[in-house]
DNA sequence: TATTGTTATACTCTATAACTATA
DNA sequence: TATAGTTATAGAGTATAACAATA
């Protein structure tokens, strides 16, 4: 690091090599909401999964949890048009989850094609478990955004679904 | 779609099965500023993909050709560290737009290690016709978010970088 | 014929590590 | 030694297409 006490030198010189971005203009993109919401995005997937790095738990199959254990019994089609996903990717997704012992697949008894969803005892336990998790995460995107921005980012787009 | 002027037919009745989501809970998914965050990333890019499909360039694309023309002679480890990605990454991306003719990378004069980045004629023509699409683009997001509310999230988000 | 879950493939993106050439 | 660009690899996510079982 670069002492900041000197005086008399330029905004140039006082600044490390690593902050030059600071300096770099954005052009159009600053008209641009996808960009914003892209860098956002990323932002609160990575402190995601570092917050949930014990539980080795990612977003995706957190809302997967989060949906079966709201809707119990319902279908992977089902599922798979709630979270806007394919239903291609959800196989693997439900396979790694019943693999750890947290859902279940149980053939449907009206319509033998499908499955009806369920977290075990187990997946129930590691949803509550989360959910302190989870809390925590959203805490620093809080932090991040400034408490009453987040708030009013939520509602902004809570419609939007 | 099911017509919606009969009277005396149920909700679940006068829904198609397709709008079955509707009915899903959303649990504690209502709560987290990233689930939302997600679903309007995905979407806006989804659109942009798709109204940018003739100039087959994509959002990450879009963004490096926008950061060059506004920044001429910028370095790669500048430019990656301004949109956030990996040095790494941003080596593929600019094979493919140098390969099209789009971008150049000269060798600096100052530090023989890293490359000053500049647009072609090519790429600077290219730019100033993505910019047509993008702005088309810019107005289905302020259709599907309604215009006030993308203002309202870009000037939330303008800050956050 | 259409839908459900599944398998498979290709491509994008993220995250890392290691290499080379320069500094 | 440190940094810039590069190569390589592994895993997650998106997008498709095709298949068997069932409707």
């Amino acid at each position: 690091m670069v002492a900041l006490s000197r005086s008399g030198t330029s905004q140039a010189e006082r600044r490390p090599a690593t902050s030059a971005r600071q300096r770099i203009q954005l052009g159009t993109l600053n008209e641009r909401v996808g960009y914003f919401v892209r860098r956002l995005q990323v932002w609160i997937f990575q402190d995601f999964i570092r917050t949930l790095k014990t539980a080795q738990i990612r977003p995706a199959q957190y809302s997967v949890l989060v949906l079966i254990g709201a809707n119990p019994g319902l279908s992977q089609a089902e599922l798979a048009d709630a979270l806007g996903i394919e239903r291609a990717r959800l196989v693997r997704l439900l396979d790694g989850l019943d693999g750890r012992g947290f859902t279940q697949r149980l053939r449907s008894t009206k319509d033998r094609r499908s499955h009806a969803l369920f977290l075990t005892p187990a997946g129930r336990k590691m949803l509550d478990r989360l959910e302190v998790l989870v809390a925590r995460h959203e805490q620093h995107v809080g932090e991040r955004l400034g408490s009453a921005r987040r708030t009013a980012l939520i509602r902004l787009l809570r419609d939007f679904g």
